[in-house]
DNA sequence: TCGGGGTAATTTGTATACAATTCTGTTCTT
DNA sequence: AAGAACAGAATTGTATACAAATTACCCCGA
């Protein structure tokens, strides 16, 4: 597998660890690279144009977030991609729901005035929502988006420096799950978008305890739909 | 620096880059390499006797879990070892709280049987917390170790793998601030004693929201306790 | 046919060479 | 004397060579 390359060739500087991580993930979320399939180094050095050593550091980060395990199944101890199963989307789920809850307690702490102002954010970001999910046939993608967007910005607001990178290397894994199975939870989203109704009006009160309990059983329940519909479709990437 | 090794001398596969990690994590958490000082991957390297390689996956794995930032101050945007502040401390012990508090969740609806083989052991370690406070120099290494194996066996019970991933990675990093700091602390262990009862009840009790609310509660305290300690001497790592 | 054992191929770990970048100190100009 | 500009040193990013380990394959014997 000699490359035609010159050797040595060093090219500019651009982050190219993130690059590769960035794009790494982008297929483990979409689920093009499928949950169980192994990661080679150098397949994927070849692939980017890169050497492994790139790759190799964004291999680490991968496995330290959580995409990609140390498959300890049967044979091969190498690097896979993790499987999807109920039982991890909800711990999943848990965690993020934690998280999220500590920004909403946070968010409902600050002064009135920049309350106000994510209150009207969040506002308009769920009324977007509530209208998207009544249009005829809805867009999935912007559904998860606007969603997304939503708890998005609480943590952005609000969340201290480890919190939003706590936040960002977990929550994305979520969407693992919930772009697998969100055609499955459309007929849900009324329930959701009155849940984020609760949070924001907690937040513009400033109840901080409401506001975080609001949170968690928002995530709890998103758990619970999923869960169901995991049991009911069956898991993947066991077989 | 050429070292007088034979070139290209590669020793067993003992698990490098961790022993690296580990060693350096020793060093910043007892803070005998001292926040803000900078790290050299060829210094470290040669005092390990290894190569950049290895050293660099260590400082990746410190740097992502926010024992190392890449220092914004000034000139240097090198990586140096995170300073200790007192917000840092609060949002820090914050995101601890959550997550323990999750585990202890998670066991209060573990089954009985379970449930009463976590109490006994931590009512066991609660009371040689007690006893080691009352003697009459206490010893703080041991409190603080008490302590930490308390919090420890409720994740490792009740928590999932990614919970225990999580906290694993998150946790050690209070160790930084409680070690600091564990001696002006030691006047209020009783009532951190008395906090842990109250989440060995509620476990025992089966009552999640109980068990929930008292973990968040202990570490609030705490993290109350040590902003009033921070504030007091100053905090360490900027100047 | 099935299983064991040994060899070849793959793949990861480590070291190292080199390139690109940043930092430091000095000199030159005004 | 202050500041700009440059030369050299120091440090990190990338590629690559080689070694150790793992996996795959094949052949042989029961």
């Amino acid at each position: 597998m000699t490359t035609k390359k010159v050797s040595g060739r060093t090219g500019p500087r651009t982050d190219r660890p993130k690059q590769v991580y960035e794009q790494l993930r982008e297929l483990i979320v979409t689920g093009r690279l499928a949950p169980g399939s192994r990661l080679v180094e150098t397949d994927i050095a070849t692939r980017f144009a890169v050497s492994r050593t790139p790759v190799r550091g964004a291999l680490q980060r991968l496995q330290q977030e959580g995409y990609i395990v140390d498959s300890p199944s049967m044979r091969q101890s190498r690097p896979t991609v993790a499987p999807l199963t109920g039982e991890d989307a909800r711990e999943l789920f848990d965690i993020v729901a934690q998280l999220e809850a500590l920004a909403a307690f946070n968010a409902a702490e600050l002064p009135a005035a920049r309350r106000q102002v994510l209150v009207r954010e969040l506002t308009q970001i769920n009324t977007d929502f509530r209208k998207a999910a009544q249009a005829p046939r809805p867009d999935h993608n912007r559904l998860w988006d606007l969603d997304e967007r939503f708890h998005e910005r609480c943590v952005a607001v609000a969340g201290g420096p480890r919190l939003q990178l706590l936040h960002g290397s977990v929550k994305p894994q979520a969407e693992r799950y919930e772009r697998l199975y969100v055609s499955y939870l459309a007929g849900e989203i009324a329930t959701s978008a009155a849940e984020h109704e609760k949070i924001i009006e907690a937040i513009g009160a400033g109840d901080t305890g409401a506001a975080k309990t609001a949170v968690e059983r928002n995530w709890h329940n998103a758990a619970e739909r999923l869960g169901r519909v995991i049991e009911r479709v069956g898991d993947r990437g066991r077989w």
